[in-house]
RNA sequence: GGGCAAGUGGUGGAAUGGCAUACACGACAGACUUAAAAUCUGUUGGCCGUAAGGUCGUGAGGGUUCAACUCCCUCCUUGCCCACCA
């Protein structure tokens, strides 16, 4: 016999939806609870990874509903982007046609789901009502002088004719579709989120609840470095060539200097030399060679001398100058100091063009002194050597030591570098937000008005897919009058990069439709920040560090009050088949349409969470999701054999397993919080049950499989959703057992075990345990050494 | 090259100093059935043993401890992040 989930389903999100119970607003007198999932992209169809994403969420929410909380659980839409531009290229349609019917459909697998949005507060990217907000961020970052325009060399995806954020340039390659990424000359709208590089450092601290590895991979991709930067003047031209290094105990050790091949100065101090034909040769090679072939680390070290000398400023040494292409123009000052001894890179360029080594850093484990005994640069530390007055510091001292002197010496400054970039928001595609500036030949660039919000996309755009922008060539888009003179003037064709859109989307669905600003502040000051956030680690630099500066900038406009928008993060683990990530290349997708058909959404909702824990990997299983589907039988069948009264022995198991599964529940551990439900199943067919005993399962097993609970709360004679039952509480009386078994070894290895009345006394549990005739053969009259009792646990001879 | 995480039965996983393998899948057996499915009830880490029981066992090796999957050190493997970053 087997519950009708068909229909169950159906009935249940209709009766939620003519119940409106999961709309809220901010002015319930109950603690607010804002729980958020990474809205998707709208693509038509929801795979594995997003039902695993939301269930996790919906359990939450549920619980929290459970708890008394007023819970904000919104759902919307990232629905700008590449995709939908590619569909209408290939199919012929409009991308907003496009979009919206995948928006539809979407809704429609989401709703089948059961998850408990507030779909009042439905939101899309790609309304104008929500786009002009973006607009009107973008003026305000403008008016303070956090978005600028400039040229220069920025990442370009041929594939996809658009420029790309150095964070979506992914080893060389587009974050998107792998193409290899080129270097192009272009004039660009950036927003300087380095001006909050210390801010989006430093804050991370605050951020207790979430990964480690989001923490760190945060902190490498802002990437601070301290060190020095160190004043080498050229001998024969009145110039200076700064270097910037973090490891100035070495500075003793520094018998070159090398310049990026596109260092400003490296033309200058070559001409009329006889190295100057040379050296134009190499920087015209490497100027060929792409990023990605220059960066790869297994590349030949090249490079060639320049015929300049510079002066190492702490001892006055000539040291000649000379260009690689593994120094890096974008980095520090593109210029290095080499120190062949200390640092494997410049080891390797010293072996192959002969140039002078010296051992500063004595390697205790390491006798050689002389260089050429050495095989491989030593990095670690040791004792300062051939240092003037440093000898004999330990090298970690002596930084120190040599970076407060040089500064002194006025021949050194402390400072730090980072690895942070300004964020490249343009991109030369038609379905994003347009950039809301005006071009003119008398005014110069003029931001469009405020009151002239939104600029509106244009319904449609030639799209030919060879690149540039499509909004340039839609005449009417294009030309308009400066908000200023008034005369004939050009718009900004380019679009926004869509992670513009989701950088603030969290404060928009406070308030979706608020008209008045981005959001209404009140709304946003009862809701944020974000209680709890739930998505994939793909977004742990991306999305979170973009959304995480937008707030810092909100908090400085004065708009919020906090500085970190998310309290709490858990990145859920991908779901894998056969090993494997679930992908249309590898053809081993599961469709959550074809389970939600054959085993109705509950089923897939339990053996999603019971497969694994939230962080972690899950492999699909088609089989577990036939265990899942025979648990919620089991439990379905519990209601036939109820009894007028549980059996006392249930109720204590009851008691003990409500403390398990609140605790798990409570943390996100669902799996072990099913596996404690499915004993306290078994217990149940082991025993007999009653109705309150029966209640308090369906109450727990709600939030995860809850039409199904619905139904059977309905059926014991329930007029009110399960919803508003409160969770169930256990009693800690019940709890203390009046036996304990405890575990008897001997030299740690188990020997016997007894069971004793709780709570006695240690003496008397050393008695019991030594009339135990169990234990008569291991102790063979030999003198006990010692003796560790873990009271109700565990006894230990030692012998 | 650097950083972080992980490695447990046939499988997914549980236990974060105190009984290793909870819970589930799979497999095997029994009950019900003309039969099958479904359901219910058992058994199920390896080795030795008819059994009682013994013994080995959480990637490998070492250490700390009365006691280690858990803490420390070295190594191996896998995954992720960063990377000619000075």
């Amino acid at each position: 016999m087997f519950y009708t989930f068909k229909e169950i389903e159906e009935k249940w999100q209709k009766e939620w939806e003519r119940q409106k119970i999961f709309s809220v607003n901010s002015s319930s007198g109950r603690k607010k609870y804002y729980l958020l999932e990474m809205f998707p992209y709208p693509s038509g169809k929801i795979h594995m990874g997003h039902v695993r994403n939301y269930t996790i969420a919906d359990v939450a929410a549920r619980y929290k509903i459970m708890q008394g909380f007023n819970v904000l659980h919104p759902m919307g839409f990232d629905a700008f982007g590449q995709p939908a531009e590619n569909a209408a290229i290939k199919n012929k349609t409009r991308p907003d046609a496009w979009t919206r019917k995948c928006i539809e459909w979407m809704k429609v697998e989401l709703k089948k789901m059961g998850f408990s949005y507030d779909w009042d507060r439905e939101i899309s990217t790609c309304d104008s009502s929500y786009y002009k907000w973006n607009q009107w961020i973008f003026l305000k970052m403008f008016e303070k002088g956090l978005a600028y325009k400039r040229a220069s060399a920025v990442n370009w995806c041929p594939s996809c004719a658009t420029t790309l954020a150095n964070e979506e340039v992914i080893e060389g390659g587009c974050w998107r579709c792998h193409t290899k990424v080129e270097q192009k000359d272009l004039e660009q709208w950036y927003l300087k989120i380095t001006d909050y590089k210390e801010k989006l450092l430093e804050d991370l601290a605050q951020l207790k609840d979430w990964p480690d590895r989001v923490f760190s991979m945060q902190s490498n991709w802002i990437g601070r470095s301290q060190g020095v930067e160190i004043y080498f003047k050229l001998k024969e031209a009145d110039k200076t060539i700064p270097v910037f290094t973090t490891r100035v105990d070495t500075i003793f050790g520094a018998t070159y200097i090398v310049l990026a091949p596109e260092h400003p100065l490296v033309k200058k101090i070559v001409k009329g030399k006889p190295q100057e034909k040379s050296v134009l040769d190499f920087i015209d090679k490497v100027s060929q060679e792409s990023k990605v072939v220059r960066q790869a680390s297994d590349v030949k070290k090249e490079g060639v001398f320049t015929g300049a000398y510079a002066v190492n400023p702490v001892n006055n040494e000539e040291v000649p100058v000379w260009i690689a292409d593994y120094v890096l123009m974008e980095y520090g000052t593109g210029a290095i100091m080499a120190v062949p001894t200390h640092d494997q890179r410049d080891f390797l360029f010293a072996k192959e063009h002969n140039l002078l080594m010296r051992i500063v850093i004595k390697d205790p484990e390491f006798k050689a002194q002389n260089p050429n005994e050495t095989s491989q640069a030593y990095e670690g530390d040791g004792t300062q050597v051939n240092s003037g007055q440093f000898n004999g510091l330990p090298n970690q001292e002596a930084k120190i030591k040599i970076a407060e002197w040089m500064e002194k010496e006025g021949i050194g400054k402390i400072q730090t570098h980072w690895r942070l970039r300004d964020w490249l928001i343009s991109r030369q595609r038609y379905w994003g937000t347009p950039i809301p500036m005006i071009y003119c030949k008398k005014c110069g660039t003029v931001p469009v008005p405020y009151d002239a919000l939104p600029v509106k996309l244009p319904a449609d755009a030639p799209f030919t897919g060879e690149g540039g922008s499509p909004l340039g060539k839609v005449k009417e888009f294009v030309e308009c009058s400066c908000p200023k003179c008034h005369g004939s003037a050009r718009r900004e064709t380019d679009t926004m990069a869509t992670f513009f859109d989701s950088s603030w989307y969290f404060l928009r669905f406070c308030s979706p439709n608020f008209d008045q600003g981005p959001f209404d502040r009140q709304e946003v000051k009862y809701w944020m920040p974000v209680d709890q956030y739930i998505g994939g680690i793909e977004h742990a630099v991306l999305h979170l560090l973009y959304s995480r500066f937008f707030t810092k900038f909100f908090q400085d406009l004065g708009y919020v009050d906090f500085n970190e928008p998310f309290t709490r993060l858990l990145t859920q683990g991908m779901v894998l088949k056969d090993g494997e990530v679930m992908s249309k290349s590898r053809g081993n997708i599961v469709d959550p349409d074809s389970i939600i058909q054959r085993y109705g959404a509950d089923t897939l909702r339990l053996f999603i969470l019971f497969a694994a824990p939230p962080e972690t990997e899950l492999e699909w299983d088609d089989r577990g999701i036939e265990g899942a589907h025979k648990f919620l039988n089991r439990v379905w069948r519990i209601r036939e054999n109820l009894k007028e009264k549980a059996d006392q022995d249930l109720i204590k198991v009851m008691h003990r397993l409500i403390k398990r599964i609140t605790e798990d529940v409570e943390s996100f551990k669902f799996n072990t919080a099913i596996a404690a439900m499915m004993e306290f199943v078994n217990a149940i067919y082991q025993s007999a049950a009653d109705r309150e005993v029966f209640s308090n399962l369906l109450i727990m097993l709600g939030p995860i499989a809850p039409h199904f609970c619905e139904e059977l709360w309905q059926s014991l004679g329930n007029k009110e959703s399960i919803l508003k039952a409160s969770w169930p509480k256990y009693d800690p009386a019940l709890l203390v057992e009046e036996n304990v078994t405890i575990v008897v070894q001997v030299n740690g290895k188990v020997r016997s075990k007894i069971d004793v009345p709780a709570g006695i006394s240690e003496s008397e549990i050393k008695k019991l345990v030594l009339a135990d005739e169990k234990l008569k053969p291991w102790l063979q009259n030999k003198p006990i050494k010692n003796c560790i009792v873990v009271p109700n646990k565990l006894v230990n001879l030692v012998i």
